[in-house]
DNA sequence: GGATCCCGCCACTTA
DNA sequence: TAAGTGGCGGGATCC
């Protein structure tokens, strides 16, 4: 593997002894990056989970999370236990062009807003009442699209609360309604139904939302802002190019996952994992100075637009050739800056990791920018 | 003190 | 029946 797994075990290290536990270290939205960053590549074809696990230094639980995520929005598909087939980020737009549609379809026979109408997330569930509960944006048609998607009741109640269709329905509800901005809370409820509306399923579920949306932020599928009147967090859909909106982002704002200013900002320590951030965040960068309106709905594979992870292959839509002095180095490039290839790939672990390590007590101590190192 | 979300228990599913 | 899967909520961390 050309990656180097220094970068993943240094950012899960924070367990160690000399180091304090750090939560953001170990955020959906930084697995989630790592993972991609891993995987997103030529010549990967099936993912073992117990691989992934021991390359990302986290246990399995956490794998499962990440690639039920990643495959409701077609990214992987289960190929069989403990594997799964790696499509790529190029199966997305055909993914989501298939959610789209299948939330309009089915939004057909539920167009009726009426309070009377049933739907199945949890037997008696309604949605009516939620979709009265919202207290933001337009909600024209928002009942009928989360009923198509409360309705795929299928079976189980265990698979209708999965966090594959749990993902599949937020992304609906930004798909398939003019609702602009959702905050967790409110899609929660609407996801829910009136009939589960417990301030502790509510709770429950927005935890989960929580896990998704960390996901789906760190490819910048959405992006958290506070909605301009109420202040509240609330989750934006970016499209399928993923660009942050320079007019409304709230700068404050918490990213897990890809926040480097903010990381490295209040914590010291996680300048361990520097590496992994930076070229997420340097694409933000470079995002935040176009122009969002030529972001697209459209999902034809040639007017497909890729974010940060952006199969190598794919030239970036928007970036024209006179732009590419500007281009945010790739992957490779970045981590063979301050890598040593050393051919023992142990030996090349741990010096990366001291290397890191070091860099982050010059800046923190000697109070000077780190050497730079030749590779 | 509310928002956020990691962590791991344990029930359920699958091989 | 063991191993894999993943829902769930406690509680730690962040702001």
């Amino acid at each position: 593997m050309a990656l180097p797994s220094s970068v993943y075990s240094a950012a899960v290290e924070s367990g160690s002894k000399d180091v304090p536990y750090c939560r953001k270290q170990k955020s959906l939205g930084l697995l989630c990056s790592n993972f991609l960053s891993l995987y997103d590549r030529e010549g990967i074809e099936t993912i073992g989970l117990d691989d992934a696990a021991s390359r990302l230094g986290v246990e399995r639980r956490r794998i499962y999370d990440i690639v039920n995520v990643l495959e409701s929005v077609g990214i992987l598909i289960r190929k069989a236990k403990n594997r799964y087939t790696w499509k790529g980020f190029g199966a997305i737009p055909e993914a989501l062009e298939a959610l789209k549609r299948e939330g309009l379809r089915e939004n057909g026979p539920f167009a009726d807003t009426s309070c009377s109408e049933k739907v199945s997330d949890d037997e008696e569930d309604s949605m009516s009442s939620d979709i009265n509960c919202l207290s933001q944006n337009d909600k024209s048609d928002t009942s009928s699209v989360l009923k198509s998607a409360m309705a795929s009741k299928s079976g189980e109640n265990r698979k209708e609360k999965s966090l594959g269709l749990l993902t599949q329905n937020f992304v609906k509800l930004f798909l398939c309604t003019d609702m602009d901005l959702i905050s967790l809370e409110d899609a929660a409820k609407l996801l829910l139904g009136d009939g589960k509306h417990t301030s502790m399923t509510t709770r429950t579920k927005v935890r989960r939302l929580y896990d998704i949306a960390n996901v789906l932020s760190s490819m910048k599928f959405i992006e958290k802002i506070h909605h301009p009147e109420t202040r509240k967090p609330a989750f934006r859909w970016l499209g399928l190019n993923g660009k942050p909106d320079n007019g409304i982002v709230d700068s404050k704002k918490r990213i897990f996952g890809t926040d480097l200013t903010n990381t490295a900002k209040r914590f010291k320590v996680d300048e361990d994992g520097l590496q992994i951030l930076k070229p997420v965040n340097l694409m933000r960068v470079k995002n935040e100075t176009e122009n969002e309106d030529d972001r697209t709905t459209t999902m034809g594979a040639k007017s497909y637009q890729f974010g940060p992870f952006a199969p190598a292959n794919v030239p970036q839509v928007g970036v024209s050739n006179d732009d590419k002095g500007k281009q945010v180095v790739d992957w490779e490039s970045l981590a063979s800056t301050y890598r040593p290839k050393y051919h023992n790939q142990a030996l090349k672990d741990l010096f990366s990791h001291y290397v890191e390590a070091w860099k982050s007590w010059y800046t923190e101590v000697a109070g000077k920018s780190p050497i730079q190192l030749m590779s």
